[in-house]
DNA sequence: CTGTTAGCGCATTCAA
DNA sequence: TTGAATGCGCTAACAG
């Protein structure tokens, strides 16, 4: 039946203990002893039992990526990036981590079942992307997860994502995007171009990703001398989806007809507003213009293409997985803000007289 | 330090056997002695250690799935109603599956590496989406792969994906798309439309889904008369992305000035080619149609909407998800085809006279 | 450099 | 309905 590590070390006619070491090549073998072991291996197609390794071990080579829209390339790219940097790891051989990735769907229940689920495999590390749900108790209950996940030696990693109050301790390293900056920096674009009448489209209200992008609008309108309830009624939250970016926008036309301009809260949800924009009957950027944020990369091609504000998904990712791997550095203090390059495009222009 | 199994059952005043027995239950315990060790639990917070738990049980509750390209939304649809669906199962409380989805860049050595690595883990069920790569040697290694991982007990889905030739036995449920069909139909319909002259933007030359896409143009070129030696010259292959349709569709229009249709492998790439096409100067479809494949969420929004064959991922995906963990019975025969609709958008149109 | 010896934490017989 | 005993397959000291 299935072939155990006591089967090799018989056909290689040396002791268990040294299959076990050449395959995890922690020890030193002789070369000789390696190549009968490795032979063996080979002719009885000899697969490692993971459960017994991690049991024994009292860790695994699992690494799990948690992420909030599996469908959204938001995520994909850092997750992707992030996989593809595990997999480069130094020490070849024995050396790979099942990366993997979670779908949260953005619900913190099923974030922390994950959590859990991890914490069950005794993974080697946990990533952490996208916004967090700013919440008292969910907040407090992943902290207390995490710290439990640090105690048993896995890393965790926080990409694209703020420190977790009350889980410092627990957590390897953070890389978190300057989201306020991003935001205020496009609303600054807008505002230099001579707009005045602003709405935004904004995600989930609990969401970290979202105060923070919204807050740098409102520094901006403020600074501009247009703060004040107007403020309120010109922002509509939805979700990051592209349908919607759709709503809101109509939503936004229905509260202030004389818009000459919107913010989105991503890039999808640009992509809706344009089309709401368009249903109107309004040209982009002429009669009103049209902002996202992270660039992703059906952005360039939208018609007119995007403006935006760029987050290097991909670096950040990659980073995120050294991190997780041990093969970086985690950053003094353990985070590191990442910046974002505002992207002026066509979509957005000067207001019409 | 970390709490096991045994705490709990001393916490109790039971044995492990017990404490084991309400945590799986699949044993008859007194109402009263599962609640005084669900008390325990919880007071110890106490997590089950999955190794041990599989080690023991010879099977874990983790399921593979497995994507070419985690950045693209076409499988993150997919992986994601699969995950969903998989968490619906019908013993609630330990019936949780760890569903995780790996990345395989299209690299069909990582796509062995993963199932080597879900074959250690001992994973109850590996998910295949997309299409597969055509290399004799690859084929019978993945045949032999999945014909161990099936002999282990796990069962093996496959989702937008023909059957592995030589595999049969070894696979539980293959869900594949009617690509040849939709290529067929998306083609006729620019042919009803009065083109003669029609580019195609290929995929990867070694992919089965790029193969059927092309067989189905092809197919319905020659029912119209137009097939012969100019096919050839009229398709150029790439990748599935949004740069390799730009460049190809370029390349297309030098070899053939006068093409008045170009038809994309995907949605992503046909973005590309309607990018290339704009800088050309030509307009859609005044000047030239363009159409694309799968329907993803961004097509209604370009400008002009794509005509496309739209692919019902959710579904497909749910129903992946289901099978892979016998929520489902399988099809007759093991394998169901899935057809694709075509979706006449903006984007196609009469050709100029 | 290699063999021996103990568990790792849990699921599951077999009795009671 | 519950407890005691056994072993899943492997790694990690510890000798040699």
């Amino acid at each position: 039946m299935t072939v155990t590590l006591a089967d090799v070390a018989a056909r290689a006619r040396v002791s268990p203990a040294t299959v076990s070491r050449v395959l995890n090549g922690n020890y030193p073998v002789a070369a000789a002893t390696r190549e009968r072991v490795l032979r063996a291996v080979d002719e009885l197609d000899y697969v490692l039992n993971g459960p017994a390794s991690a049991l024994a071990a009292a860790t695994s080579d699992l690494v799990g990526i948690l992420v909030n829209d599996i469908a959204d390339p938001f995520f994909g790219i850092m997750a992707g990036a992030a996989q593809h940097a595990m997999g480069e790891g130094p020490g070849r051989a024995g050396g790979e981590k099942l990366a993997v990735v979670c779908n949260t769907g953005g619900s913190p229940e099923r974030e922390l079942t994950y959590l859990t689920l991890l914490q069950r495999q005794r993974a080697a590390a946990v990533v952490l992307t996208g916004g967090a749900v700013e919440d008292a108790g969910h907040t407090a209950a992943t902290a207390a997860k995490l710290a439990r996940l640090a105690d048993a030696g896995t890393r965790v990693v926080l990409c694209g994502r703020p420190p977790v109050p009350g889980a410092g301790e627990a957590i390897t390293a953070a890389l978190t995007f300057d989201n306020r900056g991003g935001g205020r920096r496009l609303t600054e674009h807008l505002l230099t171009l001579g707009h005045r009448r602003i709405g935004y489209v904004a995600g989930p209200a609990e969401r970290t990703t979202t105060r923070h992008r919204l807050e740098g609008h409102r520094a901006a309108m403020e600074a501009a001398g247009l703060g004040g309830a107007g403020l309120d009624r010109l922002t509509v939250h939805g979700r990051y989806d592209r349908r919607s970016g759709y709503d809101a926008t109509l939503e936004l036309l229905r509260r202030a007809p004389d818009l000459t301009a919107v913010v989105a809260a991503n890039d999808t949800v640009a992509l809706g507003a344009c089309a709401a924009l368009r249903d109107r009957g309004l040209r982009i950027p002429d009669d009103i213009s049209v902002a996202g944020f992270d660039d992703l990369p059906f952005s360039v091609d939208a018609v007119p293409a995007l403006t935006t504000v760029r987050l290097p998904l991909h670096e950040a990712g990659a980073r995120a997985g050294r991190l997780a791997t041990g093969t970086e550095a985690p950053p003094p203090g353990g985070v590191a803000t990442i910046g974002g390059d505002l992207v002026v495009r066509a979509s957005t222009g000067r207001p019409a007289a």
